[in-house]
DNA sequence: CTTGAACCTCTATCAGCTGTAGCTTGTATC
DNA sequence: GATACAAGCTACAGCTGATAGAGGTTCAAG
């Protein structure tokens, strides 16, 4: 029987968020102690594990309850696994372009940038007029 | 004088989001007529610009704070205006480097995965196990 | 003068946690 | 069995950067 904290310890998920997680329903509730401690088995730390790695993959929580849910029936087709992958990576894929956008401008505008007065800050002047950039860059609504 | 749905079909920030920012102090306080609506002029028009194009380059709130301050002092050098675009260019490549590595194990995830059943699901196993991953990946506190 | 689009304030909501306050429990040591 | 204290508990506020909706008021065109 473990405890949250070793939980915790051992999937590198702070305390408090793995009660999160039990409080919007991704985690099982936990048993408890005569006193009122939650108690863990290995399954838990399975899936805990399951979702922080998840995580760090960026998907988000929604998509891991899918995925969760697929993995407690194994004997259903992993086609919609695989789907929720590839929507996954498609994402990621968008957000290294959007991002790659954006280095461009940057470097440019700080590399123009000579260090003079702000008055004539190339940086500030690039921020004040959109026209002087190359490319479409919109970070907003990433 | 403009009025706030002028402002924002000219900078394409949304009514809210320009009371928004009155509200946190990015835009300073409008002028109001006798009615209470607020009133601008370009001035303002041209930082709300400055503020959505910051945003959209990826500059935090408090980043785009710190950018009008010193855009309002032309007499200051602008090294300190370039720091803060060096450092965000740094942050941008960060998340690059994070999302390249994402996508190189979403991809292997995905490719390895010929569709059959949950069971030997190769989404799902590597998502169990970390071990199977080759590269460092976080994603989370990006 | 009437209409109705555009404005106002206030409050709630989203993701995905994180932190704090104030209290209780579990366990190791004596 | 007593004691100390780390680790647990609940409840709620706060973070970023907006966005949505309710319910009411004002402005400007016709």
């Amino acid at each position: 029987m473990l405890a949250i904290g070793t939980l915790s310890r051992r999937t590198g998920t702070k305390v408090q968020t793995i009660r999160y997680y039990e409080e919007i329903g991704l985690m099982n509730e936990a048993g408890r102690t005569a006193g009122g401690q939650r108690r863990y088995d290995e399954k838990d730390l399975d899936r805990l594990a399951f979702i922080r790695h998840s995580r760090q993959l960026g998907f988000s929580l929604d998509s891991i309850r899918e995925l969760l849910d697929l993995a407690d029936n194994p004997a259903q087709s992993c086609s919609e696994a695989d789907s929720i992958a590839r929507r996954q990576l498609g994402q990621v894929e968008q957000r290294i372009k959007r991002l790659q956008a954006l280095k461009k401008e940057l470097r440019r505008m700080v590399a123009e940038c000579d260090g003079d007065s702000v008055a004539e800050c190339k940086v500030l002047e690039v921020l004040r007029d959109h026209s002087e950039c190359l490319t479409e860059h919109n970070e907003i609504g990433a």
